[in-house]
DNA sequence: ATGCCGATGTCCT
DNA sequence: GGACATCGGCATC
């Protein structure tokens, strides 16, 4: 599942609900081991009506209400009973820009439209409702971007907002691209 | 540039 | 009752 989060960067996140199109290529994502993993909503083997999702079929969306206010989309990844799953925190705007404005109540676009995976989710109108949903739908699913990426561009580091997880908060588990506005995180509030 | 705070669903103790 | 895969605003250095 780490190699499907390096994977993920690059490729583009599409929704079309609604007759409303928005797309972006994603820049930032994370991985989260299972029931290995204490940064893992399925740490221990956990099962509820919420992470159920996570011990289903891989290519399905994850989608949980984090703090009560925040929508966070995440791809599982791994076979049936195996809870994999990576967080999308973050995209780079590329179809539906005006709607996304509209979304997310901004005058106009800025970097902040989908940078972290609470605004993405504002940004691209995906809600908890879509949880479960597999992404080989019309609605909602990623696509390959036909451009490679630049050799060196992907960076890797430890994961956000996890240090209460222990050790396995230091696990090298984010990846994002380097230089990249929309990439949330320290480090990247400056860059201009 | 850094830090505190409030909003508040779901799950755990 | 408390913790949590967040965010933006406002206070303070």
């Amino acid at each position: 599942m780490v190699t499907i989060a390096r994977e993920l960067i690059g490729k583009v996140l599409v929704t079309h609900f609604s007759g409303s199109l928005t797309a972006g290529r994603i820049v930032e994502t994370e991985a989260y081991a299972g029931i290995t993993d204490r940064a893992s909503h399925a740490w221990n083997n956990r099962r509820t009506a919420r992470t159920e999702v996570m011990f289903g079929p891989p290519g399905h969306a994850y989608v949980y209400l984090c703090y009560g206010i925040h929508h966070l989309f995440n791809v599982v990844t791994s076979r049936a009973e195996i809870p994999h799953a990576v967080l999308i925190r973050a995209i780079e705007p590329v179809a539906g820009i005006a709607q996304m404005v509209q979304r997310t109540r901004k005058t106009a676009e800025d970097p902040s439209l989908t940078r972290g995976p609470g605004n993405l989710s504002v940004a691209m109108g995906i809600k908890t409702l879509h949880s479960g949903q597999s992404l080989l739908s019309a609605g909602l699913f990623i696509a390959r971007e036909k451009k490679r990426l630049p050799a060196g561009e992907i960076m890797v580091g430890p994961r956000i907002g996890v240090d209460y997880a222990g050790a396995d908060a230091q696990l090298p588990y984010r990846f994002y691209l380097r230089n990249n506005a929309y990439v949330s995180g320290v480090n990247t509030t400056r860059q201009k």
